[in-house]
RNA sequence: GGAGAAAUGGCAGAGUGGUCGAAUGCGGCGGUCUUGAAAACCGUUGAGGGUCACACCUCCGGGGGUUCGAAUCCCUCUUUCUCCGCCA
């Protein structure tokens, strides 16, 4: 969540950045400012009464100390009075806590100054592109054919056994799964990333420290009978890892990946578009994530950028990256480049990886703070990426590098997987 | 799943109703001594709210309760440990 003092130092500044995301409850800005205002002065009030009945509770127990009974019971019965405004003000401050808490929630992260304003995807900013468009063989087909055609994958398999978008990977697919795991977790390791393996069920507060919760409840499972929630992504359980911790300055940079399976409910969206491997309900990815420095989180960004151009490089994808634009941006994220590769039968990008500066916004959330040189206490700087994320690479390998003899695997994959092509 | 024990500051560990935000040790930081270091000694060392700064308030796993007063008593949840059962 945004910190209530950037909003009190900055309200004009911060109008500005939130019209960039579409954000115009300009309202909720002042209801926040008076709302802090009331909870101080309740707090105030309700602080002099405390102060008031703990003096008289150390005085009553002087008094019952030194065998003056009769005075102490005096006492006793004016301290009743006392907790009643007590109990009165706690209530009213805890009411207001609540209400402030809620709105501020409703408040998005402020967008980078650099965010290009824009309604939808079509307002991106094209920041790079690489590699050549391929020709391909005539029949070329779509990635859910071949994945028939070379019995890889399964899809109606998965509508048996479950439902759709839980497809079976077989054969060949299922080794080539295998093999992207191990090279994006290698890629990663060999970038300094420490490797974990998470949970992939969260409890609710994680859920709300990485802001699934509570506006994006649909979106992921949840277990009612044990109350946890199927992670939509390995950032939540790895940016948990540092909710309500307070780092040391040489503890920066916290660099962590982890590959996971990915849940998502993907509540009513249906159709053409997300046929095949396009939307899955589970999915693979390989995530990284950083904490850092304020001072150097968005020269990581750049860095992260970098490198996972260099997965797509590698795996000979022709790939754009896209600034999003203020109306595509997560509520949550100041500045997020997309990641789309080419998928050659589909003739159309598809998204691979999102990577994204959050600034302090889940840190403010989950309470991640560091120690800075004068020993005060701020908020750090979290990021994360897909590394990537499988299934539209998947899509776009198989497209893209079909010719007739089969599909033809990249050369840095070949280690990986032990065959050069598909047949 | 059943029975029992426990949860205190960075760590270890006292504290079972009243000047306890918390003894003591270790660690960290600053200093004295030293050419330098170690040892020794002295000081300092949790978080949040609030304030120009103080004052003041809250926090002893989470939530609720009893009491004038709770780290301490009661209820509840969570977690850890021991024993039994089950199990990859």
């Amino acid at each position: 969540m945004l910190q209530l003092s950037v909003i009190k130092e900055n309200k004009e500044e911060a109008i500005r950045l939130l019209a960039i995301k579409g954000f115009t409850k300009t309202e909720i800005l002042d209801q926040l400012i008076d709302l802090d205002e009331k909870r101080k002065s309740t707090q105030k009030q309700l602080d002099d009464f405390l102060t008031e009945s703990n003096k008289m509770a150390k005085e009553i127990g002087m008094l019952f100390k030194s065998g003056k009974t009769e005075e102490a019971n005096q006492l006793k019965t004016k301290t009743t009075e006392l907790k009643q405004s007590t109990k009165q003000l706690s209530e009213e401050l805890e009411s207001i806590q609540k209400e402030l808490n809620k709105l501020i929630l409703e408040v998005p992260n402020l967008p980078h100054p650099s965010v290009p304003a824009g309604k939808s995807d079509k307002d991106n900013e094209i920041v790079f592109e690489e590699g050549e468009i391929p020709t391909l063989i005539e029949n070329a087909e779509p990635h859910w054919e071949l994945a028939k055609k070379y019995d890889i994958i399964d899809f109606d398999l998965g509508s048996k056994v479950t439902g759709a978008g839980f497809p079976f990977y077989k054969n060949q697919g299922a080794r080539l799964q295998r093999a992207l795991i191990n090279f994006f977790l290698d890629e990663a390791y060999s970038k300094g990333y420490a490797e974990y393996q998470t949970p992939l069920f969260v409890n609710e507060d994680s859920a709300y420290g990485t802001g699934q919760l509570p506006d994006k409840e649909g979106q992921m499972y949840h277990v009612t009978e044990d109350n946890f929630y199927l992670i939509p992504t390995a950032e939540v359980p790895l940016t948990n890892i540092y909710r309500n911790v307070i780092l040391k300055e040489e503890d920066f940079p916290v660099k962590i990946s982890a590959y996971s399976n990915c849940f998502r409910r993907e509540a009513g969206s249906y159709g053409k578009d997300v046929r095949g491997l396009n939307r899955l309900h589970q999915f693979d990815k390989v995530e990284i994530v950083r904490v850092e420095h304020p001072e150097n989180s968005y020269k990581v960004l750049e860095n992260m950028k970098d490198q996972v151009a260099d997965l797509l490089r590698k795996l000979e994808l022709p790939f754009r990256i896209v600034k999003l634009c203020g109306g595509d941006l997560s509520f949550t994220s100041a500045l997020t480049y997309d990641f789309e590769v080419y998928s050659a039968a589909q003739e159309r990008w598809l998204e691979v990886s999102s990577v994204s500066n959050f600034e302090s916004y889940q840190a403010n959330r989950m309470k991640l703070r560091f120690k800075d040189k004068d020993g005060k206490t701020k908020l750090a700087h979290t990021l994360n990426g897909s590394a990537l994320a499988l299934p539209r690479v998947v899509a776009a390998l198989l497209e893209n590098n079909q010719t007739e003899e089969g599909i033809k695997i990249p050369a840095a994959l070949q280690k990986y997987t032990g065959f050069e092509i598909i047949q």
